[in-house]
DNA sequence: CCGTACATACGTACCGGTCAGTAACATTGT
DNA sequence: ACAATGTTACTGACCGGTACGTATGTACGG
């Protein structure tokens, strides 16, 4: 609502970045590296170099701080997904292996610290909390396009498929973060491979 | 190490739970409920009905607590996934599906939140914290048997397929406290299944 | 060209509550 | 007597959240 850019585009090359934009991307950084409940306002407004009373104009609570570092994470997270998508076009089956490699050498860093989504949803069982919403309906929409694409490539029992997907991403996700390098987590695309291959021949 | 039950063992039926014991079971009930961080140790000893330095003379801090708790939990998985290898004795296929099979169902369960290792592993990402430190052996051991499992089986190719498995049982763990009733987990058993027809042929 | 009135953006200082952990002492049962 | 437990009160740090004052820019009337 009170975003308006006016003149200024052009010239200036740092647009000096606001208070909000600031306290988001430190929260981002704290919130996924260290968890949510772990860090406390105040870390975060002392390393965003702002006051406390700046985060609440512009984020109404912590929980809802949570929930929107967790909206930038889901952006980020289909920007991934659609990314392995749009290299092989129609081609659902090698889109998954293409995602899940990338899964795979991702939760292989040593400072992998899994999904943002399922942590959070770990760290907040309650039901209805903002942040614990925002991961639940990403993990609904990403089984709903597994499930999908698991019906293009023509699985047998295409569900199953997809949420036989869903179970490996998921491990590989929390995994990456147990075992780090050379952990389970590097063999995700290989055993998704298989498992498609088994779920293809009717 | 303090544990000799002397000539207490018939006569009385109740034992009188020590302090000690009373507060681990309630931590280990509110600590996998609502997780670690969010349970402070006054909770702890007032549903206990004892008080605070009873707690500090039994556990030296809230997180060796937390530690014992999960030794705990880590008991009583490995007699959940004994008790299904027990089952069908030199039959590892079949043990597998029989574990997942249980999962499957337990995970399903509305008040299902997931596994207590994994979770507090999440919660505590730094490295040598007295709750990861258990967390991360029982994973480490789960794994190593997984993949015995899997060799046993005559697997092409044992530590990837011992490692999928381990992904999809991590999976539905997530998955579980996650979706609820009718989700992925649900299908974790006939993925396991699928996975492992597909290791098989040499 | 000035003055004022208003909105935006920020800081200082503080709130009550809870956190993990402890000191000192009283009570109980065997 | 001895060991385990309870009682009470306390610490210092931190928690999420807020009341209130301040600097800056900008719009508008004269």
């Amino acid at each position: 609502m009170p975003s308006d850019n006016k003149i200024e585009a052009s010239l200036s090359a740092a647009p000096a970045p606001k208070a909000a934009d600031k306290i988001l991307d430190v929260a981002r950084d704290l919130f996924y590296r260290e968890g949510i409940r772990a860090i406390g306002v105040d870390e975060i407004v002392k390393r965003a170099g702002v006051t406390k009373p700046s985060l609440y104009r512009s984020f109404p609570s912590k929980d809802e701080l949570a929930a929107s570092y967790l909206r930038k994470y889901d952006l980020e997270f289909w920007e991934r997904f659609d990314e392995a998508v749009a290299t092989h076009p129609g081609d659902p089956r090698t889109q998954i292996i293409a995602f899940l490699t990338r899964v795979g050498k991702r939760t292989q860093k040593p400072d992998y610290r899994g999904c943002g989504m399922t942590n959070a949803a770990v760290e907040y069982p309650e039901r209805g909390h903002p942040a614990r919403v925002v991961s639940e309906n990403n993990k609904i929409e990403l089984r709903r396009r597994l499930r999908a694409m698991a019906a293009a490539m023509g699985a047998a029992d295409s569900d199953t498929l997809g949420d036989g997907l869903l179970l490996l991403i998921e491990g590989a996700y929390i995994s990456g973060q147990l075992f780090g390098l050379g952990g389970p987590a590097a063999a995700v695309a290989r055993n998704a491979d298989l498992l498609i291959e088994a779920s293809l021949k009717k």
